[in-house]
DNA sequence: TATATACCCGAGTAAAATAGTCAAGATTAA
DNA sequence: TTAATCTTGACTATTTTACTCGGGTATATA
């Protein structure tokens, strides 16, 4: 679980999607525009969202995004995967020269950040898109 | 918060100093041989530790690190606080230009990196160095 | 006192990752 | 047909990370 610009730019766009996604598909220009993020980038990342299910496409005059499933029912977890592709935040074995072979002493910390990886992706497991644009509706 | 090779090297090497710890100073030396850690960049890794008084340091032939507080009393929260300087994972404003003034549907994701960070955070506050240690001799 | 062992510290740097840009399309509504 | 929009792969500037380097300083011990 990489926590980058490009996972943030993805849930602050859908996010941003769900709040426009009443009627007709919205075009990334408009997404661009409303929360700041290059348009190019945001075609990198909205490929990698329509790959995963994430959204569906219209292409064309008039054409954008929407959402493929509900916001109630999408978890961010499945959006950070989405674009991020990788989900460990440190791993210790990263060339197994000395990192991590399970004697010794050499392992000490192999386990805590396996436990460090389930703390974050619950985290992520049980929050759904709609729970972003509540709070922001409700300006809390 | 951070998560590189910095904090977890910080994590890994006082974990070390603390099974070996008993009676005398242990010199980074070991620690580098025993982890398989850059001597050179450890050096600069407990200068850090040192500053915010996680471990003390005896000059000299024969010398070395020893820790400040009991392992039962120290919880990692404060070992990445010293070496990493940066405690957010995401901020939504960088450059306060487009990203987050709190009106319109602009920072719609604010709210979540802080929540995010408070998730975090308290999986370091809840976790002390003992336990990692405990864990390694039962080799769990 | 000489010497080796160890910590101390600022500065520099190579590699990797991130955050984009660019160019050239393909589709489709109007 | 034309403008709007998505599609795709490749390219690139910037930043961050993970170190290295070169010179210290302090102290135990022979």
């Amino acid at each position: 679980m990489k926590l980058t610009t490009k996972g943030r730019y993805a849930v602050m766009a859908l996010a941003d999607l769900a709040n426009f996604n009443k009627a007709s598909p919205v075009p990334l220009r408009d997404i661009s525009f409303r929360q700041g993020i290059s348009l190019l980038y945001l075609e990198q990342i909205f490929l990698k969202l329509k790959k995963h299910n994430i959204v569906r496409s219209i292409r064309g005059s008039g054409g954008g995004y929407i959402l493929f499933k509900k916001a109630e029912e999408l978890k961010l977890s499945e959006i950070f995967f989405a674009v991020d592709e990788n989900v460990k935040t440190i791993n210790c074995n990263k060339d197994s020269k000395k990192g991590c072979n399970g004697k010794s002493s050499k392992c000490i910390t192999h386990y805590l950040w396996d436990e460090l990886d389930l703390h974050i992706n619950s985290f992520f497991e049980n929050k759904k898109l709609s729970e972003l644009t509540k709070t922001q509706n409700k300006k809390l």
